[in-house]
DNA sequence: TTGAAAGCGCTAACAG
DNA sequence: CTGTTAGCGCTTTCAA
């Protein structure tokens, strides 16, 4: 069975290869009839066009790149998927590839990438980003963590972490702890400043946002144990009745030191995390959590990159708003 | 800035395109030393080769698909990171898809990936896959979930869970219940026929492998949950001290049915659950669990594809071997 | 609006 | 061993 080609879809129809192109990329000047005609003798033959043929003429590859540092993180691979969706809606479909934070894995897989004239690449840059020039004619998207001097897209952090705090501040909790990322983490960064601004509303409570209730920890699980040890290992009078942690993994960690140290959750403590991956749902008690619009980032970074979307501004990157995951983690705090 | 192509490394070498050609391919009839001299143009020139013209004419894309799905499946997220890497290795890249255990989806991104000229397939067929004929000369090696009639790789389900059930055995439990996955799927039989056989092997134990201890429930945590909650609500003297589960999550849902039921795991329960991901080391207590070889799972699926490796008979799948690992969740059990 | 024809950048005969 | 050359399957001028 040898292959069909466009010549053979031509001849079938009786016009040129070149009346075919027109009919397969939607060239407005063919007549109706024609165009009709080609269709249904495409359908006919079950012609599919060769995308390499295609790709090396018209330099539009209908392939997206996208880079990531960890599949095995939940909030990535849910980003992945999302955004295989969006691309696979389009007609497009997605190259993955995973940097392991890996500055110079990362330099070369967009290198990669650029050989294989990907038509965009949406990017979460490795920890050590070093600054990239990528050949211009080709869109680079950052997401999640943010760089100066790239187009950007992510959950608003900071509004979704005061949105968390307020939660817990309406509960009544005053003396709320913090598990910050690590401090050279944009993301991070924003989470730190949610916290310490939702904080600041509450006047005259000296405590508020007492350097003694922040602990910095990298965003895993292991992490998370050992800063919550760190929050709760102190007398009851001055131990927090809540934390709140940068990431749902944190929390679950947290969650781990709280019941090595007899703290029940949420009796005693109350615990909130931030991502909303599915792993919140499924702890013992449910993890109430920040979501992340994970999903909506996707599509609208697969959207930009398609130009059905404008390129966002380099100084202005595109924020999605978070939203509160109702779980058992939290509750009011028992009278000291 | 023109791009460079072949003919101007061959210009600037002093040879044909023909021997930079050669080059590229590692083809053995050139000297060394125009090889080195071709080699050290391209570099300097930093010359990249295009891959779809490359495509176009050899019919080798250096792309491999890998279908799963659903990316948000721990398991089948390190696959693909495992893939992604094993690839890089050879100069490979990964196209993504995910089916959502849609047999129509799954064809479609069948289709393409073969348009594309992927040079090989890995399928994890979604769970009503429909018999599929890819063209010949496109490989596809089938992970995970083994069809008849298709090369494939897995880990030994049935040893992992006869180990993971003997080491209960072992510990002096003998109400072993098991969680079993969904029926119409086969790892999940595999890791049945591991447990029976497991049980079998306790002789004179009647009750060793009552139908009562068996639950049949979907992979997922809400599924374990109540199948856990089956198991478990029941005369103490009925009731299973060890459980099994098909999964990691099922394990999790188990656990979170014994907390509710005020079960202590595992001083009254002990609780086992198969696959081996992140998320077993990171609940409280830790998972024991029976880990799945994903790793060298993808690499050997990898190297098949590339022809480095022969490709397994149709009747005789590739089975890599399981390993135990050790958490808090078992113990011996409580005397009656 | 449509057809004819010239390549895109590379590989693979085929000669030499 | 190396150079020459003819396309791979498609898009895109250029004429008609």
């Amino acid at each position: 069975m040898p292959k069909v080609g466009i010549r053979d879809v031509a001849r079938l129809a009786g016009v040129s290869t070149g009346t075919v192109s027109r009919v397969l990329n939607d060239h407005p000047s063919v007549t109706d009839e024609l165009r009709a005609r080609v269709r249904s003798t495409i359908e006919e033959l079950n012609y599919l066009p060769d995308p390499s043929a295609r790709s090396m003429r018209s330099k539009v590859s209908r392939l997206i790149g996208i880079i990531i540092p960890d599949l095995t993180n939940p909030f990535f691979s849910e980003l992945v998927q999302s955004a295989e969706q969006a691309a696979a809606d389009h007609g497009y479909d997605i190259i993955v590839m995973t940097s392991l934070d890996n500055a110079v894995k990362e330099a070369d897989r967009i290198g990669q990438l650029t050989s294989r004239k990907v038509d965009g690449i949406i990017l979460v840059p490795s920890n050590d980003f070093h600054t990239i020039m990528p050949p211009k004619g080709l869109p680079i998207i950052v997401v999640d963590r943010l760089m100066p001097g790239y187009s950007g897209i992510a959950a608003d952090h900071r509004n979704g972490v005061r949105l968390g705090v307020e939660h817990l501040l309406k509960l009544g909790h005053r003396r709320i702890g913090f598990i910050s990322g690590p401090k050279d983490s944009v993301p991070a960064n924003d989470r730190l400043m949610g916290y310490l601004g939702a904080m600041e509303q509450i006047h005259g409570d000296r405590q508020a946002a007492s350097p003694s209730l922040i602990a910095e920890a990298a965003f895993d699980y292991e992490s998370g144990r050992l800063a919550g040890n760190y929050l709760l290992a102190r007398a009851r009078n001055e131990r927090p009745t809540a934390i709140f942690a940068s990431s749902d993994q944190q929390a679950i960690g947290c969650m781990r030191a709280a019941h090595d140290l007899g703290i029940p959750v949420p009796a005693a403590l109350s615990i909130m995390g931030f991502d909303g991956i599915p792993l919140s749902n499924m702890t013992t008690p449910r993890l109430t959590t920040v979501k992340q619009p994970i999903q909506k980032i996707a599509a609208v970074a697969v959207a930009i990159l398609l130009n059905k979307q404008p390129v966002p501004d380099l100084d202005h990157p595109i924020l999605l708003a978070c939203e509160i995951l109702d779980g058992e983690t939290t509750s009011k705090p028992q009278p000291d």
